[in-house]
DNA sequence: CATTGATA
DNA sequence: TATCAATGG
């Protein structure tokens, strides 16, 4: 979910070629990016890819081949997984779990009915990222020699980290609360084929990386990262989910340029006084200055283990031996040639 | 979502 | 060689 800036945000986002990350680090919100795949690669009745075991495997594939192909556009992706939820976290992650349970019963449903369109609809909203498919996609990148780095606690927090300190040229997400974690740059649908279904309808829309910098926002609209944050806290975030009733973004934008902050407008009757019972000060403090860490080793490429990704992919999953060996191929030229990209582009000489 | 294979 | 539906697990 997250914070809604989409309205702000198309005044100022662009469309980004791959051609431009060429040589680049980008950290990657792997969660975001795994919960993407789990309900994107599926089959047109809405199964996703499975083992012979029943165990889904859509996860590992979505990160396989994206990895590769990224790697083979010279972009060198970090994937950062999350650690511990910031305690306020538990409203938003309880609605999320009551939504899921709703879904997984209208999917039984649905099944019994036979409702092709219904089926697909349900088994995507019941979607749900279990700790083994993280711990083994960790697995699987750090087959890859692709750098993960373990967060503390939210894991969008620390890719902005490492992008604000110069680790990455940008962060990666759909989720736009990168920015009011202070990530300078955000990447949007970092995806190779730009291609995505509507929700509803069969059809296919072009769907393009599209890039937000922090700082052309901020000015665009003559705000500080303090002032985003109040913005997006009336709006509504993870940890006030329900943000304050009738405001959006473009009211929220207009009270806090008028106030300066959230205190000033309750003061001046602009907002409802509950507002202030809402730990504004712990929520910002999430955004504002989140438990980090910094990278505990290079963030450089490491050779693959040929072996190893065999044993996760084929002997545990049942892909195609084909298809992974010639995945395995790939993987070590453009590794090979990114990482001579990477000393190109010069961002390695800062560390 | 990304790749593959069929089609022209 | 480009396009698109089918397939992947």
């Amino acid at each position: 979910m997250g914070v809604d800036l989409a309205d702000l945000v198309k005044e100022i986002k662009r469309e980004v070629q791959l051609s431009e990350l060429k040589g680049k680090k980008v950290s990657i919100d792997a969660y975001n990016a795994i919960y993407q795949f789990l309900t994107a690669i599926r089959q047109p009745d809405g199964t996703p890819l499975m083992d012979s075991q029943g165990r889904v495997t859509s996860h590992l594939s979505g990160i396989f081949y994206r990895t590769i192909s990224l790697l083979e556009e010279g972009v060198i992706p970090i994937y950062v997984f999350d650690g511990k939820p910031p305690e306020l976290k538990a409203q938003e992650l309880e609605r999320r779990r009551k939504i899921k349970e709703e879904a997984e019963k209208k999917l039984e449903k649905a099944k019994e009915e036979g409702e092709t369109k219904e089926l697909k609809k349900y088994s995507q909203m019941a979607t749900r990222l279990t700790n083994d498919m993280a711990e083994e996609s960790k697995k699987l990148l750090e087959a890859m020699g692709i750098p993960v780095v373990q967060a503390p606690s939210e894991g969008e927090a620390e890719a902005a980290y490492l992008c604000s300190q110069g680790y990455t040229w940008a962060a990666a997400s759909q989720d736009y609360d990168s920015l009011l974690f202070g990530a300078n740059k955000l990447i949007r649908n970092l995806t190779l084929t730009g291609k995505r279904k509507l929700p509803k309808k069969d059809v296919y829309v072009e769907i393009k990386p599209e890039l937000i910098e922090l700082e052309d926002l901020l000015k665009k609209f003559g705000i500080t990262r303090e002032q985003l944050v109040d913005i997006g806290i009336l709006i509504g975030t993870d940890y006030d989910p329900d943000g304050i009733k009738g405001i959006g973004p473009v009211t929220a934008l207009r009270i806090i340029k008028k106030y300066g902050n959230i205190e000033k407008a309750v003061e001046k009757g602009e907002l409802p006084k509950y507002i202030l019972d809402l730990n504004i000060n712990e929520i910002r403090s999430i955004f504002l200055n989140p438990p980090v860490v910094k990278p505990e080793g290079s963030l450089d490429l490491k050779e693959p283990n040929e072996e190893e990704i065999k044993k996760i992919l084929i002997d545990e999953h049942n892909f195609s031996e084909d298809r992974v060996t010639n995945g395995i191929e790939r993987l070590i030229k453009a590794g090979k040639e990114a990482k001579g990209a990477s000393r190109q582009s010069g961002l390695d000489q800062w560390f």
